[in-house]
Parts: C-alpha cells; sequence; structure tokens
DNA sequence: AATGAATGAGGGTTCATTCAT
DNA sequence: GATGAATGAACCCTCATTCAT
C-alpha cells in the first residue's frame, strides 16, 4: 500500500481516536485498530506518539488556514469581508469541535506542543490582520493589527464554545461578532 | 498537623504540580512529595485524583473570582471601571497564568470537569455582564451582555496569552482592550 | 470501659465484617468502624488483624462446641441421641452460615489458620465420635470412630451448604443424614 | 512462543501461585515471575486476575472431571464401581491438595467464583450419583441420588483432608468411605 | 484509656514502545 | 512491508500498622 494513502488513513484515525479522548485518553492500541493496522505501522510512520499527535496538529492547522484563505475575497466590501471571515472561522470551529478543542485548545496549552499550535495560529493571526487592516478606517502599525487580529481570535474562539454548546446559534454570533469589531461594546447598535 | 493547614498544603503542591505538567502528567506521588506529605494523605483528604484536581479547580476559580469582585468599585465611571476591570483581570491570568492554563483552559476541555469549569466561569460572565451594562450607551437585555462577556472574556483569554508569552506589554494590553471594547476595530483611535 | 465488655464489642463488630467480606475484604478500619472504635485500639487488644481473626475462629468455635455439647442428652436413646446432635449441627450451621463459611471453611485452607480450626474441629471429632460410639452395634477402636465422626461432620458440612443454599431442607437433611449414617448409601430405606 | 503453549505454562504457574498463597495472596507479580513471563502478558491473555483464576479454577474442575469420568467402568460390578470411584476421587484430591483447596473449597466460599464452581461440582455430583444408583438395592429418585451424591462427596473431602494431613492412609480411607457407603455407621463391618 | 494523624509497602492495571519473524 | 508477541515502567489506589498527644 502507498505511502501516502497509508499516511492519510493513519491520520484520520488518529485525529479521530485523539478528538474522542484527548492526547492521554487515546492509545496507540486504539488508533492502530481504528485505522485497522498494527501497532508496529505507527510506529515506523510517525516514530512516537508524540509525533504522531504532532502531526495531527499539523494537519488540522492546515486545513483551518486553508479554510481561513479561502474566505478572503477581493470583491467584497471591507466590512462585508470581515464577517464572512468570522462566519468562515465560526462554522469552521463549530464542524470540527473536538478535533478543534483537543488539538488546539489543549495542545496549545501542553508544553510539547505549544510552539507547534503557536506558530500555526500565527498564520490565522497574519490573515485576520490583513482583514482588518482593509477594513479599518484609519492606519495603523502591524503590530496593532496583529494584536488586534489576536484579540479578534480570542474572541472567536470563546464564542465558538458557546456555538459548539448550543448556547447560541451561528448566524446571530457573526452578528454579534461583526458589530463588535465594528463598534465596541459601548457602541451603538447600527439600528438605534 | 491541623486539618485546615494541611489541606491549604496539600492544595497549594497539586495546584504547582498540575500546572507544571497537566493533569495527566502530574502523579499523585510527585504531588505527594511537592507536598512533603505521603501518599495515602492525599487519599484520605480528597479521595482519588479526580477530587483532588476538582478542588484544586475549585480554589483558583474563588481566587479569581474574588479578585474579580474585588475590582468593582462604584466611584469608578463606567469607561474606567471597564478598564480597571480588564486590567485586575489580566493581571490575574498573567501571575496565575501556569495554574490558569491548566486548570480552566484545559479542564474546560475535559468531561469530567468541564461542568465545574463552566460554573464558575458563570460567575465571572455575570460580573463582567455588568461591568459592560454599566458602561452601555443603550439598553441590551441581559442575554445580550452575558453574550458580550463571554466575547470579552474569551479575547482577555487570548490577549493574557500573549502577556504570558511576553510578546505584549501589559499595560499596553489594558488600554487596547478597553480601547476595542469602546469602539471596536473600526473606531478611531481615541486621540485622533 | 471495662475490658471485657470491650473485647466482645470487638469481635462481635470483627465477626460481622470478617463474615461479610472475607479474611482479606475485610480492613481493620471497617471493623473499627463497625466498633465505633478508634483503629489503634484494635490493635491494643490484639495486636495484628492475624490475631484478631484467630480470636474470632476461637469465639465461633466455643460457641459451636456448646452447641453440639449442649446436644448430648444420655436419655435419648443411641439413634436418637445421633438424630439430634445431626440436627442441632445442621441448625447452628444454617443460623451462623456466613461466619461458619468464613471461620472455618476459609480459615481452615489458609495456613496461617488451619491449625486453629483443625485443633477446635478435633473437640467436634471427639464428640461426635462419642455419639458414634454409643450408637455402634459393634466395638471399634477408639480411633475408628474418630475416622468415622470425621467423615459424619465431613458429610454434614457438605448438606449444611446445600442448606444454606436453600437447596434443601433441614429436617429433611436430618432424616436423610441420619438415615445414611444408620444404613448407608446403599442400605434399604426403612419403611421398605 | 504459540499461544497454546503459553496459555498452559501461564494457567501452571497460577495454579502453582494460587494453591501456594491463596487467592488474594497471590499477587499478578508472583504468577508472572513463576511463569517467568511478563505481567502484561497475563493481562494480555487473561484480562484480570479476576478471569485468571477463574480459568484455573476451569482447568483444574476439567483435570477432576476427567479422573472422574475415567474411573467409571461398566465392568465393574456396583460395589466394586463405588470403591473404585471413591479411591480415584481420593486420590486425586490428596494429589493435588493445594490446588483443590484453594481453586475449590476457598473458591466455593467467595461470591465471584461460588457460581463456577458450583457448576462444576454439579458434574461430580451427576457422576456420583449415577454410580450410587447402580449400586443401590432399591429405586430412588433423581434428587435422592444427588443428594446422597452430595453427601458422599462431602464426606470424600473431609477424609481427603485428613490423608493431606498424613493422619490417614488412603488405602483405609477407601475402605472405610465404602464400608460406611454401603452400611453406614451402625452397621457391623463386612469381616464381622 | 483513647485517638487523630500519618505512612511504607505493595497490588492490580495500563501504556508506549520494541523485537523476531 | 507488516505484525504477533512481549515488556519496563509507571500510575492510581488501599491497607495494615504506628506515633504523638
Amino acid at each position: 500500500m502507498p505511502r501516502a494513502i497509508r499516511e492519510q488513513q493513519m491520520l484520520d484515525a488518529a485525529i479521530e481516536v485523539f478528538a474522542a479522548h484527548g492526547y492521554h485518553g487515546a492509545s496507540m492500541n486504539a488508533i492502530a485498530a481504528e485505522a485497522s493496522i498494527s501497532k508496529p505501522m505507527l510506529y515506523l510512520y510517525y516514530g512516537s506518539k508524540d509525533e504522531l499527535f504532532a502531526a495531527c496538529i499539523r494537519r488540522e492547522s492546515t486545513r483551518f488556514l486553508d479554510a481561513l484563505t479561502g474566505a478572503a475575497n477581493p470583491h467584497l466590501k471591507p466590512k462585508e469581508q470581515l464577517e464572512h471571515g468570522i462566519r468562515v472561522f465560526l462554522n469552521f470551529v463549530h464542524d470540527n469541535r473536538t478535533a478543534w478543542s483537543v488539538l488546539y485548545r489543549q495542545a496549545m496549552y501542553q508544553k510539547e506542543f505549544a510552539e507547534l499550535v503557536l506558530s500555526s495560529r500565527e498564520r490565522s493571526v497574519e490573515l485576520a490582520a490583513l482583514i482588518l487592516r482593509s477594513s479599518s478606517r484609519e492606519e495603523r502599525s502591524n503590530d496593532e493589527y496583529r494584536l488586534m487580529a489576536t484579540v479578534l481570535i480570542g474572541a472567536g474562539e470563546a464564542v465558538a464554545d458557546l456555538i459548539a454548546n448550543g448556547a447560541v446559534d451561528t448566524e446571530a454570533a457573526v452578528a454579534l461578532l461583526t458589530g463588535l469589531s465594528w463598534r465596541g461594546f459601548a457602541g451603538k447598535r447600527p439600528d438605534s
């Protein structure tokens, strides 16, 4: 069986099991079983549980960034662009909730994987910063935009958690986040 | 040694070790050693690793909420109140970063502890919502304020992570968050 | 509190807990709790779990032998005497089933306690041998009677187990054992 | 090493250690060491200590029943058949005394294993009942024969214990039990 | 006389990881 | 290329037992 296919098969299984049971709760046994292969194969391809987990993070990060990148559309007006990006972001997180919570949130606070997650998040911050810059009514430094992007993403994650818990509807969340982005907490509502 | 003191001693050690290694990475052996007591004592006082972890969460939650509650000051003007709350929040998260990341962030995504963390977070959301309401220039429903508070806290957590990484200075972050809260991403800067 | 009463209180509790959970399943904690005293008291009075268990065996053995001894009645005819003895035996075992099974049957096959149990059983064998001798139609040596008594008691224990399981009614068992004792397995029934 | 052989090797070791120390006294460590394998192997093959113990019971039960079944010989006269069965029984119990005492006697009084032991014993009772029926001088119901068989086995076990203790010689015991079976305690000796 | 507080030692169980084939 | 068989190490938890008061 060709290497590339095997790799995907194994990653699919690993992500599934990691997402379901968390890093420690997932045993190499379970992953091998889920992938319908033998344990030594996992080690042959990935060397260790840590590296396998890292590979999972990398693949999901890529999917996430692809989704975000795909959301950019030069024809949209700034505000629409922001809204669309937020929508894509929230939908992605919601659709991949379990994987997201394990591979991003948990991993981000685990010494061994924090760097990996952060370096990936860096890129989404970059993207968000671009959108913010284009939406902005005045010039700011790159660093400022990046900081703001971080805030936006943090807020997005918090809202995404709410969506995942069913506490909030996605479109409502999009509206809220867009509104807040535009006017802040204290500002008036558009329709008022 | 009296019971009350032992309990604190044990919680101190547990929080330290949990924060350093995460829930699974922390062994009861290590916690007992850190507390300079024997393992059975941990079990005598807390019954199980799960319950010990839960006790840690509870204690830190309380500390956090106390800090937040202490930040409320009726003499402050709304905007100052918001700014002060943000400052207290960021400082707390920064000062307790490791405990925070393990006892809140990791625990929140672990079935056994999610409920506990969420019920505690509920209370900080409540507090933040109050502050937001008093800062607001127009009336909104309670639910709306709570949602906004969640967003604010999510944003705060993201920024706190940056502070913890040394990427941002606390006061700068306070200014940014306050500004964004007030005017949103797109608004003009106060001084412009 | 006077020593004698304490001792009984502790033995009562110990027998109860041992009978309910077996030797290993019974913890000194549980016994102390059942006796409403502190663990060090148990150790003060009995020194160790083994010795406490031995004391339980001794007390129950005494009760058992007392019951058996009380069953002897010179006014009864030999066959009636035998039947009465069997009845008393079976009833005792039945009434004290849990304690019996733990303190005799289990203990008998445990290195540390086998000797104690056997030396107590010795005495019941002696008693049974006396009854058998008086029932016998011909002279035999003491050793022979003792051997036969052992057989009788073994048979009795097997039947007692059946009674305990509710598989057999006590009086039916008495009749059976008496009949068998009198005539053997192959012999005709009295009424035939 | 092939699976089948390992299984036997492990059961051999387990039976040895269980017999020597009892169920609780036997540690999985000790069993693994005795079998010259590692502990995880035991768990891979048997899943838990309980299941390993059950497997021991099953194997020894089978051996025991095989021995008993092999003792049946249609060419023997009823009384000889009974005598032969008793001899085989006593020899088996004697030859396997430690295993017998732990795997049958102790297990029989332990909630988790009682059912297993009893279901196996059921079968020996069945066998003994058959022999008794063919030796009997008059017709009885199946239930009666089974009850008598239980008594016979109980008596046999008691005698086997004596043999094991060296208090009695096997052939003497065979003669006694056969005689008692034939004539009861009170009857005359054959040679008188 | 009595106990709350404390522990050393060990048990069952699981897991990531590696040979030998 | 692929795996069945095997293990060292560690973890959570419990228990009999003992001080210090």
